[in-house]
DNA sequence: GCGCGGCTTGAAAGCGTTTTCACGAGTTAT
DNA sequence: ATAACTCGTGAAAACGCTTTCAAGCCGCGC
């Protein structure tokens, strides 16, 4: 690399550019040393009124902000949380990303966002590099993928496991409960439609979330009396081109009408929807929808879609606020946090 | 000094945790010095083959990472772009965020997001504190804010913003233009429905692109030999409530029907087609709505809505694009990028 | 009147990299 | 055979900050 601008002076070198003053300009406009200035940033109440005012205006005059890095450098951490999604595409990730940045700002933290996890989750050697960026890592894993474990273990960077149960001790996780409303929906939809026209229209079939929600859907069918068939369970992927196709098959196979559907999550169950629309099915007398997650998208559609409602931006704001915790005190044990479900009844199932 | 864990021995003191080998414990490791240990990671031509392997060896077997404080301390810059957006909710910012992280990816930076624009794009101190942190901030601002304005540039950060036209030199921009996607929306409607008829629901009165469209639908109608009068342009909220508020409003009054809207925003032009609906309207007979962004939104509701496409994950990956040239050559000269609109045509506005 | 504790401030040691400079060992040119 | 290079490597400075340690100064009590 070229020369490197040593003092103030002179233009900037090449590419490089963080403008502003060090804190050794302070002090020397100052007229004190360059601890007096880092007291009177991080603890003013060490300094006298008299000196700090001085320092303070100095600080103004230059235009000074801290150094991000030296500050991470010299050991109090850069105040940066990693959080890695599957993607940050649609109203699911958004919302979830929404409570995290929220709390986050909260908590004086920054957010380095990546939905780097095309590959299911797998860090790429990009993402590595940050590793030394981040104080502790919001992980979203929606499948099981036990050679990311191992990278983001070594890294003995503080963890939180986004909608996954884990076992590693020192890691916590924030998961969905999908008991609860997985029960009430099936009920729901059972209260108006014989066991065996209810189905469940998954996403990807390893997906936690997916699993889990038809384990509790059959298990409902199964306490109503009718244990459910193959056929009632399908698996496919979270969108709504999954469910509009599983509707137009279904339709021109045994019929829609009559039946009902509680989908993985609401993109699902509005291609549900619009495949009756376009058989001339109307909804909810024709075909009863439950979807799953109470994105915006629930209440932005006609008929509304009733939902499960999972607190989507809680858990983004509960995994951040676990992490912080954690990247302040090692030694805390796990935690391990399971957010309720909730059915939401609207007009696509009344 | 208390014994500030120097070597490897004892526990980490207080909330630290880092874990991992420093360049020194791979230098030991390999029996080399901290700079050839630098040099493989970096230039690894200039070592031979023999020493590289041992140190590569020493470095998979420590786990080693480079510290990207350290990294950014000693001037290579910590690859992080900061992108500062109005929110980061819903699916028009959604978007734009994907086309950047996208983009930020594949040229091996990353992505610190805030949505800490919630007073209209003045960072906090918060935020400040990052601006150690990153090598470039794009900034999204819908509205003028001058003060903000004088505390980016103050920090000499390389910038790009977003959604705006600025004339500040060394400063890019990549904004919106309207024009055409406007005019033809316009006049698509203007096909069918008389000039008087014609009504456009903007978003914030002050924000940028409301203006600009506003200007476009009025200035098409004048053309059209029909100037527009004052209550034919209303400005709101980029919200579907407000698309909403502002259909019932009309309906109560003159009456929807026979008109002809267009949207500042897909979420606007949803809550018009809602109040439509409400109201026993049906869209596109007796109503024809074209909303403004293309988002997903817009494929999603039946009737699907026309509306004029705004690419806003190109937006999103330009403005990383050019952040980074100008991090890598601070003296390029400024551009203004603007990236076309285009009417698409779907159900409800045939 | 002298020592002692409290308060304010400064000097300096890291933190982990990158990069420059210098140095010795081969290599090539004279 | 010696001077002039090149190549591979190590020592050390610099990046900007936090924090510890020590020193100076004050007022207080004995």
């Amino acid at each position: 690399m070229r020369a490197r601008t040593n003092g103030k002076a002179g233009g900037r070198p090449g590419g490089m550019s963080r403008g502003g003053a060090s804190i050794q300009d302070v002090a020397r406009e100052a007229k004190v040393s360059i601890a007096t200035v880092s007291r009177v940033v991080n603890q003013p109440t060490l300094v006298t009124e008299e000196t700090s005012s001085r320092v303070r205006d100095a600080i103004k005059k230059l235009g000074y902000v801290p150094n991000a890095y030296a500050q991470g450098l010299s050991g109090r951490g850069g105040k940066v949380l990693g959080i890695v999604l599957p993607d940050i595409f649609g109203e699911f990730y958004s919302e979830l990303l929404r409570g995290a940045d929220g709390e986050a700002r909260r908590l004086g933290y920054h957010l380095l966002v990546s939905s780097d996890a095309h590959d299911h989750g797998h860090p790429t050697r990009t993402e590595n590099l940050a590793f030394g960026l981040i104080d502790g890592l919001a992980l979203m894993m929606t499948e099981p993928n036990v050679e990311l474990w191992r990278e983001t273990l070594d890294a003995a960077l503080p963890t939180v496991v986004l909608d996954a149960e884990v076992s590693e001790p020192g890691v916590d996780s924030v998961s969905v409960d999908n008991t609860e409303g997985t029960r009430e929906a099936t009920e729901h939809l059972l209260s108006t439609t014989p066991p065996d026209r209810c189905f469940f229209v998954g996403g990807p079939k390893e997906n936690f979330d997916t699993k889990a929600r038809a384990e509790v859907f059959c298990a409902t069918l199964a306490t109503a009396g009718r244990p459910c068939t193959e056929p009632q369970v399908s698996c496919g992927e979270y969108s709504v081109d999954w469910g509009r196709a599983w509707g137009r098959e279904r339709q021109r196979g045994a019929g829609l009408k009559g039946c009902a559907v509680l989908a993985a999550n609401d993109e699902i169950a509005l291609g549900v929807m619009q495949a009756a629309q376009e058989a001339g099915l109307r909804v909810p007398e024709d075909l009863k929808i439950v979807g799953f997650d109470d994105t915006r998208l629930a209440t932005l559609v006609r008929p509304s879609l009733s939902t499960v409602r999972v607190p989507l931006q809680d858990v983004g704001a509960a995994a951040v606020r676990l992490l912080v915790e954690r990247v302040t005190d090692s030694e805390k044990p796990a935690t391990r946090m399971k957010v309720g479900t909730k059915l939401v009844i609207r007009e696509s199932s009344r």
